[in-house]
DNA sequence: TCCTTAAGAGTCACCCTGACTATAAATGCC
DNA sequence: GGCATTTATAGTCAGGGTGACTCTTAAGGA
């Protein structure tokens, strides 16, 4: 459906033609790796309702504009990055929320959009709203509207995608090694894996990723100098990579 | 996000208090089983555009309700079921789609929504529109508007779900043998499973199905009556069963 | 030099799965 | 009543994937 017919079964009650007129936004729940703990992306609410609380960022979708669209110029405007380096962000439809009070001021229908990328910069690049900062992924207080609900059903989703999916490399910059692409796996799954197995795992499963070639080697800091190397070219995961 | 502060990112020539207007419906992909075959519900669309194409069911988001209630509301009505009846179907949100011109109407933003359910009676008791028909999956034409792309993505997604969910209980009536049950899975993927080896699957997954309990058996038609079962309280599936 | 840390190689047992065989219990056709 | 057909159900067996673990290598720091 689109529009329905001016006939058929709608009580006789509704008008087709005097629609009800929604206002509808995106919701952004945008995560980032930083010093190996995922943090999301809130603002700090200038106006009321809900002044001085956190929410996520997002916006109004424009006349012309799709919610994707929408979305990925609100990910630009609120990370501060540039549209260029933003349209490499990995942005994907998580779902919509609707219930008719969930904005006390007018009927607001959100389309909820999930972000992820590489250890991004401090926000406030966009000449932003008040307050945008990165705070660690379940530090967070009450946030405001439904957005709580939003932000756990994104990290629930993202979390499942890891399983079955070559998602984690989305959180890792251009080329990375074996405990960075790990790492994402532990912070957002909260646990710890085992480094062999994990390491079994990813190499034998075709297309997760590539070695990088030339430069052998670099550290992380610590340790033995890993390998480098960039996401391959498959997309689902088969086998899955189960939680523990 | 709901409606963004007056103040804030927003560019100079864009007033959040004239927010666009738009209208926001629902569309519902209702899958059945009819004779093991996957089937769909389309209706046929009595209006231009698309005037004679079939279409997925749908309508419009009233003011006070949400696009869940929306879509329940649709389903009952569309599918001829009593309130009751289709407050039983599996209802699941798929997705948002709003390209500017997915209605050469008006501005309409759609949340898909997919249905399932054991084997649905022929459409008609809503009362409903010029023509409604369960058509097997696969054998319809393309449909109005971008719902090729609504129906594609719901039979993709409710194939992978397949996997690692109880999905598949959704499709059975409240009692139900393993060979119905399987039936769903070589429907909706288009392969054979191996009986034996799914028996085994299903049986071993604690909480999938649960075994009925007094009346011993029953016949399909041919061969062996086999046990009964109901759905049992499991929602994933762990480990996943994967498609061959 | 020694300790710590992390990468990377390798082993082993167990579980799950795919492939396959066999038996049981119904129907329908000679 | 035989007999083929169909489906359910039981059971076997080999191979792959995974969890748990050990060991070696290569860096940095005290």
């Amino acid at each position: 459906m689109t529009a329905p017919d001016q006939q058929g079964s709608h009580p006789p009650d509704y008008d087709p033609r005097a629609f009800p007129p929604f206002a509808v936004t995106v919701d952004l729940a945008v995560f980032t790796l930083r010093a190996d703990r995922l943090h999301v992306l809130l603002i700090r609410r200038g106006q009321t309702p809900y002044q001085g609380d956190w929410a996520l960022p997002g916006g109004f979708v424009r006349p012309r504009e799709s919610a994707g669209g929408a979305a990925r110029r609100e990910l630009a405007e609120e990370t501060g990055l540039s549209e260029a380096t933003a349209a490499h962000l990995h942005l994907e439809q998580l779902a919509t929320y609707s219930e008719p009070d969930r904005d006390p001021r007018m009927r607001v229908v959100s389309v909820a959009y999930t972000a992820l990328g590489p250890g991004l910069p401090e926000p406030r690049g966009g000449g932003d709203a008040a307050d945008a900062r990165w705070l660690p992924y379940g530090t967070q207080g009450p946030l405001a509207f439904d957005h709580d609900a939003i932000l756990a059903d994104a990290h629930r989703r993202i979390g499942a995608k890891l399983e079955y999916t070559c998602l984690a490399t989305a959180f890792c910059p251009p080329v990375f090694t074996l405990g960075e692409l790990r790492g994402v796996y532990e912070a957002v799954w909260g646990v710890e894996l085992d480094r062999p197995n994990f390491r079994r795992k990813v190499l034998s499963t075709p297309g997760f990723v590539q070695a990088v070639d030339g430069p052998p080697k670099l550290t992380g800091g610590r340790g033995k100098p890993a390998a480098l190397y960039r996401a391959g070219g498959a997309t689902a995961l088969h086998p899955p990579l189960l939680r523990p």
